[in-house]
DNA sequence: CCTAACGTCGTAAACGTTTACGGACCACCC
DNA sequence: GGGTGGTCCGTAAACGTTTACGACGTTAGG
């Protein structure tokens, strides 16, 4: 029996479970079986294409766990992401267009995404802590900041690369990326101000995310600038859901004089707006004009009368960010750090007619 | 220097990084450290507590891929979720609530949900197929199953526990959990023929989904019981979303005579149809009726006027999922494999105002 | 013809953990 | 005092993969 007999033996059928299996098929080494699959330039480019045929023919894979137990990384990112315990959640829509931009560019590197939920605990650390002690990703993507936000700075201290949508007041330098509210409620309170409007009202969420207060901080710098007076009592607090507007609006429409514009910060709030408006017996538009925020969801531009809100190209928002990430982890070892960055997006205004008099 | 002095030595604050670290700071071997943790009985009491404590204050959790390497298992369920390309995505409040109820169970076991997205490709099981061969979960949730579904039988032939969120032609004998879409209907459909509505529109995915098979069954079903005839122009297909409910809308709204109600699968269709009935200048409820079908998600309440429709406790749903799961995949090695079954789910109507006269 | 360099591959040692096995020690009972 | 049994713990071998190292054969250069 000769080396050559062996090598033209056919392939069994049965799948490869390992790569020792694949190796003995093929009459070769498992290090050589490596090395091919890993594209390594010390092999014969007629074994590598044997390797990979036979890999292909057996449905041979790596095992995870062994791959990474040896490269000491995981090679997937983690999305910690923390859901309230009730049935209203914020966000929906708006998130897996992101998620969804956050895969392609990953999957494109050869990562994995891997989404994790949270319920809000007691310790707001435990869950983060096990994910990184268990050595379970890579990196990760920690969506919304509040404004004290102790994630940043566990990351920062154990040295897990992270990207954070949005910014926080805690936490050393890192990269983020996050939206314009300061510039969006500015553009949107000067708007209304042109248009005749004297009390205009702002429903914002109740925690403390930074989106709130910069938010504020827009709607009040354009206050200043027209002159008009900042009256507390019109900004108001609530969920970013249905029901939240609902709230939002039932306390602002309280209020004497009644204002006649209301800049809701998240245009999941419209809906319960425009109900509370409609028992009211107010016109959307010709009696208070309605400016939904951030987020066109599918939802806006159906609503009637249709929603003038925010918009972004969510789905390259979530692109933006694994690309950011992928700077700080896809590099040599010993190549020189990128400097953590900002970037702020820009939010643009989709004139529809929930804003409009006529 | 006595074996005392050694133990008595206070623990060093810097955190340990393996369980080599753990236990030479004990002055123990890591095989002790080992069965400590995972609370095996030959081990002492005293010793168990030191070892706890010390992996406690110093923050010791083994590592995942050493851990899942050694007992060939990962103790994580896999989540796979296919979105669409566009904007608009099917279901996301529904599924937010689900999954935080198939999160709470399966933490409650200690082990991980782990969501992955995919997009849809040329080959619907290779993202899959790479999933399990790599054994990154120990079994799978598959949410939304098709009428002919690849994945099922792929993964019943490679022996992967899984449960299928809907029922598919496809597959053996698997668990599955489906919603009674069918008995919906029927009752959706008697309820508006006692109304006195004879001309009843269905609105319903384009896709191959099971749901809209049993859908459509249950109209007929109705149908022929009140021997009234079945038109085939009277079901109208589109996405599972505002704009997809718009479209279906246009299309049933322009047939003579018109149709006096309309049954949407999914509530998610309902802001486009009350949509294109204002266009119309139609009254939604007085003129023609609506009945929002499945999940009432937050948004159906507020809607003016606001949406009946079918509830069910989306999350306990999900709960019931993980527990399926976990009644496969937590029991000893050697016991009787459980017998794979079914459930249907009922939904429950939620009477408000969109199908009234009044 | 000797040496160096190169291309290719096999060998074996890691990575961090769990666990089968056996050994040390003690207590107990005939 | 010699078993016997039990408790507790250390040793070492796995798990599947990657990769440093060295070996082998060939070629080129002197």
């Amino acid at each position: 029996m000769t080396k050559h007999e062996v090598v033209n033996v056919p392939l069994a059928a049965s799948p490869a479970q390992g790569i020792r299996d694949l190796a003995a098929r093929l009459g070769i080494s498992i290090g050589t079986v490596s090395r091919a699959l890993n594209g390594r330039p010390d092999v014969n480019a007629a074994t590598r294409q044997r390797v990979i045929d036979a890999a292909r023919d057996l449905g041979y894979v790596p095992q995870q766990s062994g791959r990474s137990l040896r490269k000491g990384n995981t090679r997937s990112v983690g999305l910690l992401w923390e859901i309230p315990g009730g049935r209203e959640a914020y966000g929906e829509p708006f998130f897996l267009a992101l998620f969804g931009g956050v895969q392609d560019v990953l999957a494109a590197h050869d990562y994995d995404l891997v989404i994790m939920l949270d319920r809000p605990k007691a310790d707001p650390l435990a869950r983060l802590r096990r994910i990184v002690q268990r050595r379970q990703v890579d990196a990760l993507i920690l969506p919304w900041t509040r404004a004290e936000d102790p994630r940043l700075d566990y990351l920062a201290e154990n040295g897990i690369p992270f990207v954070a949508l949005g910014r926080s007041l805690s936490g050393g330098a890192h990269p983020w990326i996050d939206l314009d509210f300061e510039a969006a409620s500015l553009f949107a309170t000067e708007r209304f101000v042109a248009g005749g409007h004297r009390r205009i009202a702002l429903g914002v969420p109740a925690d403390s995310l930074m989106q709130k207060r910069f938010f504020v901080a827009g709607y009040r710098r354009a206050l200043a600038a027209a002159g008009l007076p900042f009256d507390e009592a019109l900004v108001a607090e609530g969920a970013v859901t249905p029901s939240g507007g609902y709230e939002v609006a039932v306390s602002i429409l309280a209020l004497r004089p009644q204002p006649s514009a209301i800049i809701a910060i998240d245009s999941s709030m419209a809906v319960g707006i425009y109900r509370r408006l409609a028992e009211l017996g107010l016109r959307c538009g010709a009696d208070v004009a309605v400016l939904g925020g951030v987020h066109d969801t599918p939802i806006s531009e159906f609503l009637v009368p249709a929603l003038t809100c925010f918009s972004l190209d969510t789905a390259a928002l979530g692109r933006r960010l694994a690309e950011v990430l992928l700077t700080t982890l896809d590099r040599p070892p010993r190549a020189a750090p990128v400097p953590p960055a900002g970037e702020l997006w820009p939010l643009h205004l989709v004139d529809r007619q929930s804003d409009k008099r006529g």
